[in-house]
DNA sequence: GTCAATTCACATGAAAGAGACCACGGTCTAGTG
DNA sequence: CTAGACCGTGGTCTCTTTCATGTGAATTGACGA
């Protein structure tokens, strides 16, 4: 035993790979952001009033996941907060808040509360009125004379599962605060969001808009180098992975987040193994092994309910030649629960999960018509056979049964 | 043969209930002077 | 007399159920040629 790990940690110890690791992991701030310059002029000739103590208009930020959206915003936070001057009358405040964060997830009380934490005070979780919380938030933010940038990343998200109250709200703070200027930067994956929000609020909220474009195979490329010359010894890339990665990514609407974790695996895979350089293979496997990770661990963590779902679904497709529907399911999630003497959902909930796994990519689900014989979910399994096994046995595993 | 009505098997929405968690404020108890 | 223990009330959260309404096309059936 102390021989093998011996052999781990020598192994470990002598990398050829890795310089410094950290570059490639998400929360890296690079000192340059290729292609994304003009965006970032953009956003700080918004905000500079700001520096002056003055109200800056709110911004609306668009562009898929990945397309340096939040690292354009962070760097020009702190470039903001490098600059403010120390004997102004006012303070200047940068909040960033991802509004899709499991602990944040999706009520306008746990927004508030997470708020009010990063100004410095605790909330309980749960207990009391919405509205305390709010009249709170205004009493701290009102105590004393500060300007707010308040950065809400995803709050599409937010607003998918709250009302779009929130926002209105959100943009009339401002009328209800007398030392305190807010200003709202927002910022949305989902290019379509503001089109089905009150007229009234999407005026205020985005005064001003930012897109961010997708990057291109190209520009990718250039990020990965980039990165990969802070992160990795000499030598350590062999020809052509840098480009492979950029090609993965670019497949996945130019993903640069994507291609960052997809070399950082890919490094990992070839340390492990102990070799001298990361070959075009690693790529492939890092691939993979980041679908599995993501997969398996949603899986792991569903609720009970959802697992005996999934069961369902993949007994039935081994079972059955082509697609089945969500009766089928339904059914046979029936039966699995009688034998296990669960309770059942009702059809109602049972659809709304199958709708989930759709969402997680778990299966594909499309909404089908058959005429006279009805209209429900055509359900198919997305995921690859040794996926599915797997799948099984950790289902297998966590509900006891053989 | 054609066209509108019907019908199936769910989808999709809205509202509300159950059970868990928690803060707040009032009341009770025990320890202190 | 006061600090801490102990309750009751009222609030939120998540997961579900209940009730209601919507939906796309195969099928039916009335109608006219």
């Amino acid at each position: 035993m102390r021989e093998e790990l011996d052999k781990i940690f020598e192994s470990f110890d002598n990398n050829y790979i890795f310089k410094d690791k950290s570059v490639l992991q998400s929360n890296y701030m690079p000192h340059e952001i290729p292609h994304r310059s003009e965006q970032i002029k953009q956003i700080a000739s918004i905000l500079a009033p700001t520096l002056r103590g003055e109200k800056s208009s709110n911004i609306f930020l668009y562009g898929k996941t990945g397309t340096g959206k939040t690292l354009s915003i962070h760097y020009v936070k702190d470039e903001l907060l490098r600059r403010v001057k120390k004997d102004n009358d006012f303070q200047l405040r940068i909040e960033y808040l991802n509004c899709k964060l499991k602990k944040v997830s999706d009520t306008e009380y746990r927004i508030l509360a997470e708020l009010i934490k990063k100004l410095g005070q605790e909330i309980p979780n749960t207990g009391l009125p919405t509205e305390t919380v709010y009249n709170k938030f205004i009493e701290i933010l009102d105590s004393e004379k500060q300007i707010l940038i308040l950065i809400l990343d995803e709050i599409d998200q937010a607003v998918k599962k709250i009302s779009t109250d929130f926002l209105y709200n959100l943009t009339r703070l401002n009328s209800e605060l007398s030392q305190t200027q807010i200003c709202v930067v927002g910022i949305s994956n989902d290019l379509t969001f503001l089109e089905g929000i009150d007229p009234r609020v999407r005026s205020s909220l985005s005064e001003e808009e930012v897109v961010f474009s997708p990057y291109n195979a190209i520009q990718l490329q250039e990020i990965l180098n980039q990165r990969a010359r802070d992160s990795f010894k000499e030598n350590a890339i062999a020809e052509g992975v840098i480009a492979k990665c950029a090609a993965f990514a670019a497949r996945e609407h130019g993903d640069a987040r994507r291609a960052l974790d997809l070399l950082r695996i890919a490094g990992e895979i070839a340390e492990r193994e102990g070799s001298k350089k990361i070959l075009l293979k690693h790529i492939d496997e890092s691939n993979t092994k980041i679908e599995r990770e993501k997969i398996l661990e949603v899986i792991k963590t569903e609720p009970k309910q959802f697992q005996y779902v999934l069961y369902s679904i993949i007994k039935l497709s081994e079972h059955k030649e082509g697609p089945f529907f969500t009766g089928d399911v339904y059914n046979h999630y029936q039966e699995l629960c009688i034998k296990n003497k669960s309770e059942v959902l009702t059809q109602r909930r049972v659809g709304d999960i199958i709708q989930e796994f759709d969402m997680l990519g778990i299966i594909n689900v499309r909404v089908i018509s058959k005429g006279r014989g009805g209209r429900m979910r055509e359900i198919k399994l997305a995921i690859s056979k040794s996926l599915i096994e797997k799948s099984k046995a950790i289902i297998e595993e966590v509900l006891d049964y053989k």
